[in-house]
RNA sequence: GCCGAAGUGGUGAAAUUGGUAUACACGCCAGUCUUAGGAACUGGUGGGUCUAACCCGUGGAGGUUCGAGUCCUCUCUUCGGCACCA
């Protein structure tokens, strides 16, 4: 017998399966059960692949395999994120087209992904840097346009002055830019936003004109919110969610201003100006001592004239403009200036109560104003303190530790409503505020339109027209899609480099013909990523970003598995797309993914994060070289739980190695290998053998494990088996060959080559010759699983002392009779009067006294 | 501060979901084959005790239960996310 050289036969088994795309591919025509197993396409870096991409591409290939065995029919593809800055910016820095750099890339990720094994069906690869495909990103853009989900506007929004672009919110991390850490600043651009809050509740169809209909479906769909409730995803990327949505039910309330011109007794005239505040605790109304708005507020503005210290609010307005978000957020101390001249009335008791402006207040969330209650407010009763304000308590409750109750309670001093809990006396305020049309009940969100522009080149180009005459045209659908031109100079500028090429910006206007200039940003990756797993159900078609059929055969998703860094941006944009396309009435289906899950980052041997710069970078290539592909999936999938984080750990592959290398040398110990093999594979004779009760047992339990994606015990049970078999003197060959079907999803090379060698006239790969992918995946017998013997354990008050062995249906009687007659526990239980007997069958007999 | 996840041998981790804590693997120790080596083979390996009996052991403190790694209350630590969001 050769030795186990994972370096021949996988190399011989990747070129078998290349050549027979068949056996992995979707079947469009099939009336089999379908499942979809998505990973996340990669980004196609420089650095190629990771052992991260490896865990969870492994995970998903086990899932596939193992439905195939069983009888569905998978769709598992893979493609390329293939837009984005970092190519970019490496062409900058080189003069590298973009597209070169990506291509090489993408070459030499299909090399190592294809080293690996997996069975993906190449057939329907994507890459959205491609025409075929980014026409229908713009497209779908356009749909979004038509029906005002996309739209222009002048807003504050984050500009990296490095990356020379603008971010989405999600991208601006704590004020530095997700990319290089740049400290981001603040710019006034006009720039292209989706309509993303539009989709926060659940929304009834067709709201949005014009319509656009397609097929028969609910006549809801269900929001970002209640949408998490109905999938089964990780309860901490739903949280991640709900937190970055960040709804908070409150209300508005208006503070009529007085000052010395409009005195309090001119609420009737239209020249009565209010300051509105948005508050969760309407409760706490009685103990509101000031208001503050911030330096953004437009009331600030308007009151000017009557503001008696405007030099001074004009200089803290002016300063506070100058501080970066960071500035602002790193500023522990809180700062602000009363206004002088007037003065907000409380609604409630018309108490005349002084108007702060200070920049701890945020322009952007709410109304851009508060009512400050510092008996109940941690940040008040900071500022409050500091200026020494009025602390007026009016809910009484237990502060536990801390000098203020932030939490509900009882009302108190706060006239009628005194005396009913927190909760009681909002809902009677608000009905109050309600009739007087003194405020209203109000939700607020932190999440904010996602903005989607980019003054970037290597990006699908966002498909407007500028026209003197008819202002803002969309691309017509014919001319799609508006192709990334070649003739560009990388330099960031600040504006698009699309706008230095000529031949690119100089177009006729598409409805009046007249000169006209092309949008010249581009769109943010994430589109590209919010809608590529729809492509793969029709990934050819050019009619349509994906038919209905196709739609209706493949979507949604099953099963997706990847890395917890996109639990917002991504998974949140994701499931934009997919209820917009639902809301309109392309989709029949409002949640894209139904069930997700994480790999957990593998860390390096030291415990810290793999980084290029440490130096501590494991290559998968490497690996391969040393161990196998084998090797390295099943080590990646033992190593843990699929979703924790774990440290790589070189030593431990060895075991891994010596594991497979045991199954490879278990051939020497099949009796009569001439033996007749079936064609199809089928269950050994029902042999109520211990080798065949632990089989049955592993079949299950393997079976119930890849289920769960519990891959490290599958991995476990499977060498527990292994072992078995080594203790034997001779195998049956079926034994053998079931051990090697429920090892091939996990080392498909491994089981292919055993499969074949253990078939008759095995010399050579023929055409006849059908892989293990094609056998049926095994049924365990439950007859075959019970055990006839247990092992009893005897326990005297919990504490095990003693076992017994006896057959499996032993009745409790019969274990009482044979465990008091044993001298051991005769000794524990000497004079004692036995008070009770707890008996589990096949398990444990306990003796309480 | 808020939200989420997790704490079990020297290490990565198991535990039929309330029923023998530490499966499987790494490492370590002893031995075997070998000129030698180990990515080979055999056996051992939670702590205390010479050994056994026994006692102690799942971050910590209580509790429920015949019985708790698992359930409840409090608490500590680590990791991830958000963070002046009213």
């Amino acid at each position: 017998m050769e030795k186990y050289n994972p370096k021949i036969i996988e190399g011989k088994w990747q070129d078998f399966w290349a050549k027979n795309p068949d056996n992995f591919s979707a079947k469009d025509d099939s009336e089999q059960e379908k499942a979809f197993i998505l990973d996340m396409f990669p980004y196609p870096s420089g650095a190629g692949l990771h052992v991260g991409h490896v865990e969870s591409y492994t995970a998903t290939d086990i899932y596939s395999r193992y439905l195939r065995m069983n009888g569905k029919n998978v769709l598992h593809p893979q493609g390329f994120d293939a837009f984005g800055l970092p190519a970019e910016n490496y062409a900058i820095k080189t003069k590298i087209h973009p597209k070169i750099t990506t291509e090489d890339a993408v070459e030499i990720f299909k090399r190592q992904i294809n080293s690996m094994g997996f069975s993906y069906d190449w057939s329907r690869e994507v890459n959205s840097s491609e025409p075929a495909y980014y026409k229908w990103t713009q497209w779908l853009f356009l749909l979004f346009y038509k029906n005002g989900l996309a739209y222009k506007k002048k807003a504050k929004v984050n500009w990296c002055p490095k990356c020379q672009t603008v971010l989405a919110n999600e991208q601006a991390e704590n004020g530095k830019c997700e990319r290089c850490e740049s400290e981001v600043i603040q710019k006034d651009l006009e720039q292209w936003f989706f309509k993303i809050t539009d989709f926060i509740e659940d929304k009834s169809k067709f709201e949005v004109s014009p319509r656009v209909t397609r097929g028969e479906t609910s006549n809801l769909t269900s929001g970002l919110l209640s949408g998490l409730e109905k999938i089964d995803w990780p309860n901490s990327t739903k949280s991640l969610q709900k937190n970055w949505i960040g709804k908070s039910e409150g209300a508005t309330i208006k503070f009529p201003i007085s000052n010395f011109q409009f005195p309090n007794n001119s609420q009737n005239s239209n020249d009565q100006k209010y300051l509105e505040v948005f508050t969760t605790r309407v409760d706490t109304i009685f103990g509101c001592t000031y208001c503050v708005a911030a330096p953004e507020h437009s009331l600030i503005f308007e009151l000017k004239d009557q503001i008696k210290n405007w030099d001074e609010v004009e200089k803290y307005i002016n300063e506070s403009k100058k501080k970066t978000d960071l500035d602002r957020m790193e500023a522990k101390v809180k700062t602000g200036v009363k206004i002088k001249g007037m003065k907000v009335i409380n609604p409630f008791n018309g108490e005349a109560l002084p108007l702060f402006v200070a920049d701890y207040v945020l322009s952007q969330y709410g109304t851009g104003a508060v009512m400050a209650v510092p008996a109940h407010d941690e940040r008040d009763f900071e500022f409050a303190k500091k200026y020494d304000l009025e602390i007026k308590e009016v809910i009484s409750g237990d502060k536990k530790d801390k000098k203020i109750l932030t939490d509900d309670g009882v009302l108190i001093d706060s006239e009628n409503y005194s005396g009913l809990t927190s909760e009681q006396a909002r809902e009677k305020l608000m009905v109050w505020l309600e009739e007087k049309k003194n405020g209203q009940r109000k939700i607020n969100y932190k999440l904010r339109d996602w903005l989607v522009s980019r003054q970037r080149y290597w990006g699908a180009p966002i498909p407007i027209i500028y026209c003197e005459k008819c202002g803002e045209v969309a691309v017509p659908e014919k001319d799609l899609p508006v192709v990334l031109p070649d003739d560009v100079d990388f330099k960031p500028t600040g504006e698009s480099p699309l706008k230095y090429s000529k031949k690119f910006q100089e177009v006729k206007c598409p409805k009046c013909g007249a000169p006209a200039k092309r949008e010249s940003d581009t769109m943010d990756t994430f589109v590209c990523s919010s809608w590529y797993y729809l492509r793969y159900a029709d990934p050819k078609n050019d009619k349509e970003f994906t038919s209905k059929e196709m739609l209706a055969k493949w979507l949604p998703v099953d099963l997706y598995v990847g890395g917890a860094e996109h639990s917002v941006l991504h998974l949140l944009y994701a499931r934009f797309f997919t209820k917009v396309l639902h809301n309109l009435g392309y989709l029949n289906f409002d949640e894209p993914f139904l069930k997700l899950r994480h790999q957990g980052t593998i860390l390096a041997e030291d415990g810290t994060k793999m980084s290029k710069s440490k130096g501590n970078v494991v290559n998968p290539d490497d690996v391969v070289a040393q161990f196998g592909a084998d090797a390295l999936r099943i080590f990646e999938m033992f190593m843990g739980p699929l979703e924790d984080m774990k440290p790589w750990n070189t030593k431990g592959i060895v075991g891994i190695y010596r594991f497979l290398e045991r199954v490879w040398k278990l051939q020497s110990k099949i009796q009569n290998p001439k033996y007749q093999i079936p064609n199809k594979f089928k269950n050994p004779n029902a042999q109520n053998s211990k080798l065949n009760i632990l089989i049955n047992k592993t079949i299950k339990k393997v079976s119930e494990d890849i289920e769960g994606m519990k891959f490290n015990t599958a991995i476990s049970a499977l060498m527990i088996l292994t072992n078995e078999m080594d203790k034997q003197l001779e195998l049956l060959i079926t034994d053998y060959q079931l051990l090697i079907i429920l090892l091939s999803p996990f080392a498909p090379h491994l089981a292919e080559e055993l499969w074949h060698k253990t078939r008759i006239n095995a010399e050579k790969i023929n055409a006849t010759y059908e892989s293990i992918f094609l056998q049926e995946w095994p049924k365990y017998d439950p007859e075959l699983i019970k055990d006839e013997e247990v092992e009893i354990i005897i326990q005297i008050n919990g504490k095990v002392r003693d076992k017994i062995t006896a057959s499996a249906d032993i009745s409790e009687e019969e274990v009482k009779k044979v465990v008091l007659e044993r001298e051991k526990i005769k000794n524990y239980i000497s004079e004692k009067e036995i008070r009770k007997i707890i008996f589990v069958k096949g398990r444990l007999i306990n003796i309480v006294f």
